[in-house]
DNA sequence: GCCAACGTTGGC
DNA sequence: GCCAACGTTGGC
């Protein structure tokens, strides 16, 4: 089972969406990068966990926990013309873009901002904390998954 | 709103 | 295949 960090803008869709759909389950659409498709596609399977991420917000931070529903399948709003996420390039006869399905497992105790991650000695190798990273979907180590989950409580 | 970092596109 | 131009992300 493999640990994951998954970045959603709060404004568009964040953590509070996700528990008002039904069976608090729904898709994660709109990947639009090569790295992060290849992560959904290739390397997420049901049943991982992952962070739930508010980004380009006031406090940009972990706020709860997902698992995967559903391993990665079309995304069908690249097919949309009228969705954001239109991408004329990808068919359904040759797609180019996928998304998995989530499901709400809880909210943390407390949101762990950025700026808390950040100064957590433990946590510099983290993807999320390396310069210039903007990949939205980001793999968590085991021990840093850990070390997060046991920081939440103190 | 600014801007650094980075990915993608497209001309050559 | 190179690389300049452009678009996007996301913290601040």
């Amino acid at each position: 089972m493999k640990y994951w960090l998954m970045k959603s803008e709060p404004d568009a869709y964040g953590i509070n969406d996700l528990i008002a759909q039904p069976a608090r389950t729904d898709h994660w659409d709109g990947i639009r990068n090569y790295q992060a498709r290849n992560f959904m596609s290739k390397e997420m399977k049901v049943g991982d966990q992952a962070f739930f991420y508010h980004s380009s917000c006031a406090e940009p931070g972990i706020v709860g926990i997902v698992k995967i529903a559903r391993e990665a399948y079309l995304d069908f709003t690249a097919f949309d013309s009228k969705s954001k996420y239109y991408d004329p390039k990808s068919t359904p006869e040759k797609p180019r873009w996928f998304m998995v399905d989530v499901k709400f497992v809880r909210k943390l105790k407390r949101p762990i901002t950025l700026q808390e991650l950040k100064a957590q000695e433990p946590l510099q190798e983290m993807r999320l904390l390396q310069r210039g990273n903007r990949l939205s979907i980001l793999p968590v180590s085991k021990r840093e998954w850990d070390y997060i989950v046991k920081l939440e409580k103190r």
